[in-house]
DNA sequence: GAGCATAAATTGAAGATTCAACTAATCTTC
DNA sequence: GAAGATTAGTTGAATCTTCAATTTATGCTC
């Protein structure tokens, strides 16, 4: 085993600031989300990924990889989610195994609110605080290591 | 309640690529660790700032602030951490509320073997595969959230 | 220095996530 | 078209996190 590459005074500055800041504001956004609308940050993407969806509806599998979700975490959550009436699961007309979950009228109108507070949120903590080509260079960095990720 | 300020495209697109490509890069360095040295990210966590504080040991409440968890998660995984003999627990002199963790050489040793394979997942999924200007971006922008957020 | 508010840390129960096992349906290929 | 392999999705148990309550000690104020 060679001696391993460091980062070096300034990558590991960066590195560390993006480490500690991305787990204070998760917390900040989730926060948020609970005591307002009584929804966690991964209940609120399902939903966002949802409403985004033709017809309002997507298979659990592919729900699952939109909402970076693991297939049993998506089950157990839309459970949660059906139980509040934000979604309901439905069977799937071509493949007998497949589910379709379908974001109800009661989902899309939490999820309307929900987006209203929750978008001064990415602003107040994110958004308007910085430059926007910091922002943009944000974008940058996070497809390349989605693309790296999918690459394996 | 006005008409909220919503996000325009770039910034819509940009907030998404971190908000989908952090969660993912997390769930990678969180396998790599788990897997290859059975620790999670948090409590890798836990163990870089106590390797990084004098004595290698720190009260309670500064140890939950420097990594970002709250006092109760961190009085959990340092009961478990402590039964894998990685950190011990010790009276503090003078305040006989506080309570000391402390790195022990058996923690030290595998903070080593796990920060070796760490480091280069980093650079592999991260570091080496981004422009380094838009790195220093990211420290810039995660540096300004930490401040927002401290500011309340 | 007694009484009351605050702070440090832990605890146990409730809630969420992961992990491995499972069911049921589809695809493959011989 | 039957056998075996793969895929979709769920389930329950184990693990981890959050939340509210508790314990013990300190600080403050009169």
């Amino acid at each position: 085993m060679s001696e391993p590459r460091w980062l070096d005074a300034t990558q590991q500055r960066d590195w560390r600031a993006y480490v500690d800041g991305s787990v204070r504001l998760t917390e900040v956004m989730d926060r948020d989300l609970k005591t307002r609308h009584g929804l966690s940050v991964s209940e609120y993407e399902i939903l966002v990924r949802l409403s985004e969806a033709p017809e309002r509806r997507l298979r659990m599998a592919e729900l699952a990889d939109n909402a970076s979700q693991s297939r049993s975490r998506l089950s157990h959550t839309c459970s949660r989610l059906e139980s509040k009436g934000l979604v309901s699961r439905g069977s799937c007309p071509g493949d007998k195994r497949g589910v379709y979950a379908h974001l109800t009228d009661a989902g899309f109108d939490a999820l309307d609110r929900a987006s209203r507070d929750h978008v001064e949120t990415v602003r107040a903590f994110l958004v308007d605080i910085i430059d926007p080509a910091d922002l943009e260079a944000v974008g940058r960095v996070f497809t390349a290591v989605m693309k790296r990720i999918d690459a394996g």
